[in-house]
DNA sequence: CGCCGGTTTGAAGAATTTCAAAGGGAGTGG
DNA sequence: CCACTCCCTTTGAAATTCTTCAAACCGGCG
C-alpha cells in the first residue's frame, strides 16, 4: 500500500495542531502512541451499539459515520467523519456504545488502546484538554444537526450538510479547490438528514439545477459557495475552528 | 428564601456521586468551589449565542434549555436541563457560544468561574474525567434526539421526551413516584421536537386518551410506564446512568 | 370583571413519504 | 467483450403526516 504506517498519526497531529499549539514534547508523545492500522472496505463496522470497546479509532482516510437503528428499523446517521476525526472518543469514558460506527467508503482506520490514551493524558494534561475540546466540537455539530433536522426544510438541510463537509475538508486541507469527496448514496443522505431517498433525489436535482453544486464520480463541486451557504442557512462558527475557513468566491 | 446558599452545590455533588465514586478530598474540593447563586425568573437568558462566557452554570432548581435561533426565525431547543445539570460545561473549552441558554421556569442558578473549575481539575484530575464524562453524556442525549427528530413520528417523539425526563428526574431523586414537574408550553415542546404547536396539542391529546399520561397543574403523571416506553421507542441506556432506573409498574 | 398567555378545534394546504416501476452504470462471470 | 446482475438513481402518482391559518375557548391573575 502507498501508505506508510509511520504516517498514520499525521492526520491527528494535523488536526490537533490546527486547533491548538502543541509543543515538541507533546507532539512526540502523541507520535509515540502505539496503534494498529487497518485498511478496510466500505461498510466495515468498527463498533456496534452495546459493545464495550477498549480502544478508540482515528479516521486516517475515507469516510465513516455513526448511526442508530431505531425501533421501527429506521436508521439515523448522527455524524459523518473524515480524516483526522476520532469518532468514538466518547468510549474513553462511556463504557457502553449507544450507537454504531461504520465506514462508508474504503478506509484507513487507526485503532488506539484506551489505556494508551489515558496514560498519554495523565502525563500531558494539556492534551487531555485538547481532546476534550474535540469531543465538545462533536457535541456542537450535533446541536447544529438538531436545528437542521428539526426546523429546516429538506433543501436547506442538504445544502447545509454539504457546506459543513466542505468547511471541514478545507480545515484539514486547504488545497482541494471547490471539490470535496462525496461518495454518499442518496439513501445515506436521507438517513443523515431525516429524509426519504426519493426526496433527497429531488432536492439534489434542484440544487444542481440552480447551479449551486455539481456531482460527478463521487466528487462534489461547489459551483456557487455564496448561494449555497445562503440556501443552507450555513454559518461555520459552530465548527469552532481556530482559523475559520476564509470567504471564497 | 428557603434556600441556604451553603446547599447550593448539593445537586452537583449528588449528580457526580450518582455516577462516580468521589473520595473525601474530592468532595471537599468541589464543595469549596467559589460561586454565586441567582434566583431568576422564567425566561432569563443565562448566555446568548456569540457570548464568550467566563463562567459555567449549574441548575440547582427549575428547568432550563439550550436553543438555537435559525435563519427563518424558527427556534430549536437542543436540550432541556434539570437540577444537577451543568448545561454549558462546553464553554470551558469552546470560547464562543454557539447557542443560547435560558431558564424555562423560575430557577435557582449557580455560576462558577471557569478559572475555579480549571484549577479544581488541575488539582484533581479525576474530577476532570468525571466532568468530561458528563459532557459526553450530554452528547449522547443529542444523538438520541437526532434519532428522535429525524426518524420518529410525532407521537413517538413526544412520548420519548417524556420518558427521558422521567428517568432523569428519577436518577436525581427516586422519591417522586410517577410524577414529574412538567411546565412546558406546547410551543416549547414543539420547538424541542421539531413540531408545530397545533400538532403537539393533538399528540398530547392522544397520549392522554390512551391513558399513558395525565397532566395537571404543571405536573405530569405517568399512568402507564410500560406502554409509554413502548410508544416512545424508549431505552434508557443512552443516558449512561451507573444505576439505571429500575423497571416500574 | 376582563385581560392575557396558553390551549383547543376545524379546515385547507404544503411538504414529504410511500409505492411502484423504469432507467443507468459499474463490476463480474461466462 | 458481451451479457447479466446488483445497486443506486430517477420519475410519476397517490397517500399521509404535519403545518398553517384562523378563531374560539379556558383558567389564572391583576
Amino acid at each position: 500500500m502507498a501508505f506508510r504506517s509511520g504516517d498514520a498519526l499525521n492526520p491527528l497531529l494535523k488536526r490537533l495542531q490546527a486547533v491548538s499549539q502543541l509543543n515538541e514534547v507533546e507532539i512526540n508523545a502523541i507520535a509515540a502512541l502505539p496503534f494498529t492500522i487497518r485498511e478496510v472496505k466500505a461498510g466495515w463496522e468498527v463498533v456496534r451499539e452495546g459493545d464495550r470497546p477498549s480502544q478508540s479509532c482515528l479516521v486516517v482516510d475515507g469516510v465513516s459515520c455513526r448511526f442508530k437503528i431505531l425501533g421501527d428499523g429506521g436508521r439515523q446517521i448522527v455524524s459523518v467523519h473524515i480524516r483526522g476525526d476520532m469518532p468514538d472518543l466518547q468510549s474513553l469514558f462511556l463504557e457502553q456504545m449507544d450507537h454504531n460506527l461504520a465506514t462508508m467508503t474504503p478506509s484507513m482506520i487507526v485503532l488506539i488502546q484506551h489505556r494508551s490514551l489515558h496514560t498519554l493524558m495523565e502525563q500531558h494534561p494539556r492534551i487531555a484538554g485538547i481532546l476534550w475540546r474535540e469531543s465538545l466540537v462533536d457535541g456542537s455539530i450535533f446541536r447544529e444537526w438538531l436545528g437542521n433536522i428539526g426546523r429546516r426544510p429538506a433543501a436547506t438541510r442538504i445544502a447545509h450538510l454539504i457546506c459543513e463537509l466542505f468547511v471541514r475538508y478545507r480545515a484539514m486541507d486547504a488545497n482541494d479547490g471547490m471539490m470535496i469527496p462525496f461518495a454518499f448514496t442518496q439513501t445515506e443522505l436521507g438517513d443523515a438528514q431525516g429524509l426519504s431517498t426519493v426526496h433527497v433525489n429531488r432536492v439534489l436535482k434542484e440544487l444542481k439545477k440552480h447551479k449551486l453544486i455539481s456531482i460527478s464520480k463521487k466528487v462534489l463541486k461547489i459551483e456557487n459557495w455564496a448561494e449555497l451557504q445562503k440556501a443552507g442557512d450555513f454559518d461555520q462558527s459552530y465548527l469552532h475552528l481556530r482559523h475559520p475557513v476564509a470567504e471564497l468566491t
